[in-house]
DNA sequence: CTGAAAGCGCTTACAG
DNA sequence: CTGAAAGCGCTTACAG
């Protein structure tokens, strides 16, 4: 094999044609004859050339570089999503490139948040995971889109605001919760907590309404002590969750816990031992992702598929298409043995 | 602010000089008088002017992105070395791109591996995580990677088998699974089993190499039936267990399990519960990875610490420096609560 | 210190 | 069907 430092001057010098030829002959488009084609193709095989993707980047202006924005890859969950992502977007010839949220709106103590400067001019569109972000820096994150959106294509993924005005591949995370209080009430459970989001924020599409929505349907009274707020790793779930036991009477302890998601499920179990609680007999919890390793937590967790690895496909998908649209994702109860039936 | 689809002889019209000045503040490079470089600055930060990453490459012939190739990023242990690269080739300037396994080596079914064509002209530099590859497939990796490395810079990490000829961040899997071992041997067990790996293979790092020597420097007799070979997920392991405990009767089965990982430890840890063990007073068992979800198991999984994300970063360094060194990783054992004392 | 010019490796009208 | 030429947006010797 020949060194491929070939360039096309070289394949059309070898094949006795002009440089134009070859690139017809190499992107198929132009009529070339078929002598032409086999010969010019021959030198190509022969020297195992490929065209330079930042020349032709030259021309295209394109650089099949998609930039995605996850607020941490080491929760698995978001891994799956990268996957996704990854995935669909090498099918369709690009690559792509994952940044930390904080690029993007800085840390909660930074004044400005840096710019995404690395990624200027370097990426062909953004996707970018709205979730569980503080007020503040909801604020930043949207005025930051606002500039980016100027250059590039954005789609928006997670629990994506309703006054976020971006194409979107998001959760129904209000109807999920919902349905989620409604499955403990069907389980006989009346004192349901959940741990874990936050509280400030004007959207609609939080679990925080689907909380609300889901008690009063069951016409379950509402008691504030039964919600914690913290972001969605095991630690904060186990502190959270201590602390309501800390704060409340035993016989006021919740019978059931919806998690954030399973690490903080994981981290709730943790308090529960802690605090001699049998599970489930004495508290169910519920997480939500469905991580690989929920059922193996004993007792084997009980959880929400929420297709992360679809939803990541699907955002670059759409990105891609050019579409402005909204799509909501689906998901379904993974039913196991941290959820039972509430026996007074 | 101005759009950025500002080039250079924008900012060089604007400023009144020509583009090679302009290109000079921007670089810092040449000299340039005090007052044309503030006012160069000046329209610079007017337009929010960034170079096109793609011109810049034509004349750099670099792409300022590597790529990675992991075997997947659904195992965490993964998405951690994943993380440590991204975050330092973003801090040197580069993008990193994510390749699976299979775009270099092909399917076991496949007769030809594909290209890594979509990597052609478009990467920098590559690094490789070379683990628990069947022989047939560490062949054809190796002559991927021949030819692979005319183009770029190759850095493989991971339990790089010594007969691989270049800059490696490598574990030291047998002398670490012979410390395993030997803590085991401490613990009192004298029939340890090993769940995970390949056999077949020359290299002298492996786990099977490792183990060996344990058993032999602590006399004990080798038992064949105590090696199960598999992948390295939760569910091979489990089945690798059964399958050991199916295979003896209950007076020969191991005392302590040492797992590839995590996740087959999570399997073990099923299998033995299913045949009625208790975890660790009938059977101990030590992962290996040290996933967070390790301290939420029941019992807490004794683990090792492996570093993942500090190898991820160190092998973007090693890559970038172009040094041609060979390093050895450190680990150490995260005690917690899966392996007791042995009570006959 | 500064500018004119060549060159990086392609693609794409435009002629022929 | 095919080629000469311009152009994409930079960088970098080379003069001055």
């Amino acid at each position: 094999m020949i060194h491929s430092g070939s360039t096309i001057y070289d394949i059309a010098a070898e094949a006795g044609v002009s440089i134009a030829t070859v690139s017809r002959v190499l992107r198929g488009g132009g009529s070339v004859s078929a002598a032409t084609k086999a010969r010019g193709e021959a030198v190509i095989a022969r020297h195992n050339y490929h065209p330079s993707a930042i020349a032709q980047g030259m021309t295209s202006k394109k650089t099949y570089t998609l930039g995605m924005i996850l607020p941490k890859l080491l929760n698995p969950n978001y891994a799956m999503i990268f996957t996704g992502a990854n995935d669909e977007a090498r099918r369709q010839g690009h690559l792509i490139s994952l940044f930390p949220m904080r690029g993007l709106i800085g840390d909660e103590t930074e004044a400005e948040p840096p710019a995404l400067s690395l990624a200027n001019r370097r990426l062909d569109g953004l996707v970018v995971c709205v979730e569980y972000l503080p007020p503040r820096q909801k604020e930043r994150l949207q005025s930051t889109l606002k500039e980016l959106r100027q250059y590039m294509p954005i789609v928006l993924i997670g629990c994506v605001p309703s006054y976020f005005d971006y194409p979107a591949i998001s959760y129904s995370m209000a109807d999920m919760t919902r349905k989620t209080v409604s499955y403990l009430v069907g389980l006989g459970h009346e004192r349901i907590a959940m741990i874990g989001g936050t509280q400030e924020d004007q959207d609609e599409n939080r679990r925080d309404v689907g909380y609300l929505e889901g008690i009063r349907e069951a016409q379950l009274p509402y008691t504030a002590s039964y919600r914690a707020f913290c972001r969605g790793t095991a630690e904060e779930g186990e502190t959270a969750l201590e602390a309501m036991f800390a704060s409340l009477l035993p016989a006021y302890w919740p019978t059931a816990i919806i998690a954030l998601n399973d690490l903080v499920a994981m981290g709730c179990m943790a308090a529960a031992r802690k605090r001699g609680l049998r599970l489930p007999q004495d508290l169910s919890i519920i997480g939500c992702d469905n991580l690989y390793c929920a059922p193996y937590l004993s007792p084997a967790l009980t959880s929400i598929d929420t297709r992360q690895q679809e939803l990541g496909a699907k955002a670059v998908r759409l990105l891609l298409s050019g579409e402005k649209t909204r799509e909501t994702t689906q998901w379904e109860f993974v039913f196991r043995d941290s959820c039972a039936k509430y026996k007074p």
